[in-house]
DNA sequence: AAGTGGACCTGCTAGC
DNA sequence: TGCTAGCAGGTCCACT
């Protein structure tokens, strides 16, 4: 589920409300993808600081480390002053004198990981590698450009993989390539620069879109207020295999690229 | 080294 | 109506 703009809506649904406030328990549910690491007494008593994102990891300070989070394909984070009693799905929980922050995950591909510091391990080998945030100014086409370059996979692959630019997942990926011309099959490798500009501006911008819509909720995704995202009703070519291209009529096809979905418009869209 | 495919886990939906 | 195959927003790892 939760590409780069779910994880930052989420963010932004509960940093404010949970900085402050001390941890008074702490409840773990069934095996994520990694272990805690941490005997969960030394969390109590502790005070949350600032809660900030790198890629689609969400970093919540303490006084004497962090937790790392990922949300994975099916995660979302609730925060409320009175939780609910754990469902089956409900593997983490954080109290606090101001409220339970609850991470629920049916597939458990999610993580929660405690870490001494963000920039030390395990948090730092797990964010070792990830790209330039988009919304970085280091960000653009020749960045992009240079980047892509390196690379003979198709433009899609290079984009989910992460090690260029973090965020685009495969909505976002699918979305930002329809807005940029580009058909997601081209090398990643014969971008020409002007395409590489343009594809730039087409990532940051379908990114910020999608924090303003509140992300997209496919099926599960909430907010940690309960709010479902919008931006899945924007969506020009994602899901929409078969429907007409918005621009130009031509059926949307859907392919299969390193065994995931890719939906584009072939007229639209060029190599 | 870079690229590809499988693995992780559960729930929902389309199709028979 | 009920079963089943296929599919789903991510990313790590083993293998070529």
């Amino acid at each position: 589920m939760p590409e780069l703009p779910e994880v930052e809506v989420t963010r932004l649904s509960f940093a404010d409300r949970i900085r402050g406030a001390r941890v008074t328990g702490v409840r773990v549910g069934k095996p994520l993808r990694w272990p805690l690491g941490a005997d969960v007494d030394d969390m109590i008593g502790q005070r949350v600081g600032e809660v900030s994102r790198r890629g689609k990891y969400l970093w919540l300070a303490l006084e004497r480390g962090g937790l790392l989070m990922h949300l994975g394909m099916s995660g979302s984070l609730s925060f409320a002053a009175h939780a609910a009693e754990p469902g089956p799905h409900d593997h983490f929980d954080l109290v606090t004198a101001r409220g339970t922050l609850r991470l629920t995950d049916p597939r458990r591909f999610g993580a929660v990981v405690w870490s001494r510091a963000a920039d030390a391990p395990p948090a730092a080998t797990l964010l070792a590698g990830l790209g330039v945030e988009p919304f970085d100014e280091r960000f653009d086409g020749t960045h992009l450009h240079a980047a892509l370059r390196r690379r003979r996979v198709s433009v899609k692959s290079a984009l989910l993989g992460g090690e260029i630019v973090v965020g685009a997942g495969n909505i976002y990926a699918c979305e930002a390539l329809f807005e940029a011309g580009i058909d997601p099959r081209t090398r990643s490798d014969r971008i020409s620069r002007p395409r590489a500009d343009r594809l730039a501006v087409a990532i940051r911008q379908t990114l910020a879109r999608a924090v303003e819509l509140g992300g997209s909720t496919l099926r599960n995704f909430r907010d940690a207020h309960g709010a479902a995202g919008a931006f899945q009703l924007d969506a020009k070519v994602y899901g929409r295999a078969g429907q007409p291209c918005l621009r130009c009529a031509t059926p949307i096809r859907r392919i299969v690229q390193n065994a995931r979905a890719t939906f584009f418009c072939p007229s639209c869209q060029k190599r």
